[in-house]
DNA sequence: GCATGTGAATGATTTCACAGCT
DNA sequence: AGCTGTGAAATCATTCACATGC
């Protein structure tokens, strides 16, 4: 549920703030949602709040993180050492989360040797191997559309069990591996559909 | 519905490999989807297809850039000109899909003076009179959570219609403009919601 | 015969409304 | 009194199945 996680950003901003107790109608309000969505969302995971009084932000924080799967470091690898891919290296954002890149791949004859907050970007036909002796669970695609699928089905292949896909194609399903697709283009018709419609 | 811009992107491929005719199954199990769903969201928008025949590949084309609103160019700025906002100003499929990015602002100390695709960095103070004069649509925010609220409301102010914004904030709505939320965090966040779930 | 377009059926999600606890 | 947790109701989305037209 992405909705999960923009309570825990929430949630984080409110504990800076020194709250410690929260309402899911305050809660609702801040985020434009309804309360009674914010208690059902928390409420399949847990019993996290006291009836009568809310529930403890510092608390929440942790249960949330815990059900978010981000109680602990995620590595990752980032294969595309292009515009995108760099960006997404650097990006400081995911370390904050939880979520390590420890390494960054691109084709030989692409950026290779070239160094990226302290990780030089290897060839990519070293993927699979640095995945398969680091157990790296999540892969991030940063790479042009032709050669997604093939980067994906070799990720898999050295037991991947997450991809973040930049490319816009489809990346056909595998069992026990899951795809989240990001079209950035495609973002930026849903404004545009609205915009014209 | 950002479906649509998977069809279309579909019916893109199949155009350049010389494909003239399409059926909502041969569609559907392309895009890993139900046929009748691809047949229920083109005839929202009206008759396009011909019974016991099936879609016209270039037809279809063009009805769905009309419907997404992208069969003019849109022009847009990025405001950020950090990793990702130079990443974005850099990336080639924003152009490919007829959004064109006329103006890349940043805070004066950070790297103004700096220059992406032919664009000068322009200081953020610039950017509403950019907007207001050159009547842009469209704002792509790539600044840090801090900013963002203050950024949008200088661009709405501007006029703008529409803003994509990767800045982890929820940015309160305004009349008239569309505003889409897209935090790289929470993406990988879901999957990392999947993986340990 | 074949594939679209669409009402009807099913399924999922969101919201309401209130019982139950502090 | 105040706020959670949760069945029931309402809304929204997907899928089925078939009449309609080429």
């Amino acid at each position: 549920m992405p909705r999960l996680a923009r309570y825990l950003r929430l949630l984080h901003r409110l504990e800076k703030e020194d709250t410690t107790r929260v309402s899911s109608r305050e809660l609702a309000d801040r985020l434009g949602a309804n309360a009674a969505q914010i208690r059902k969302d928390l409420s399949y995971f847990g019993e996290f709040g006291v009836r009568g009084v809310g529930y403890d932000v510092r608390f929440l924080i942790g249960e949330l993180s815990r059900c978010l799967g981000i109680d602990r470091e995620w590595t990752m690898v980032i294969v595309g050492a292009g515009q995108l891919g760099t960006a997404l290296a650097r990006y400081r954002g995911f370390a904050e989360e939880g979520f390590k890149c420890v390494g960054v791949f691109d084709r030989a004859d692409g950026s290779a040797g070239k160094e990226i907050n302290g990780l030089v970007v290897r060839p990519a036909d070293e993927m699979a191997d640095f995945i398969r002796d680091n157990e790296i669970p999540i892969v991030v695609l940063a790479v042009p559309a032709e050669a997604a699928a093939e980067v994906a089905a070799q990720a898999i292949e050295a037991g991947v069990k997450g991809i973040l896909n930049f490319a816009p194609v489809r990346l056909s399903p595998a069992p026990g591996v899951f795809i989240h697709q990001l079209d950035l283009s495609t973002e930026l018709m849903v404004i545009s559909f609205y915009l014209s419609g």
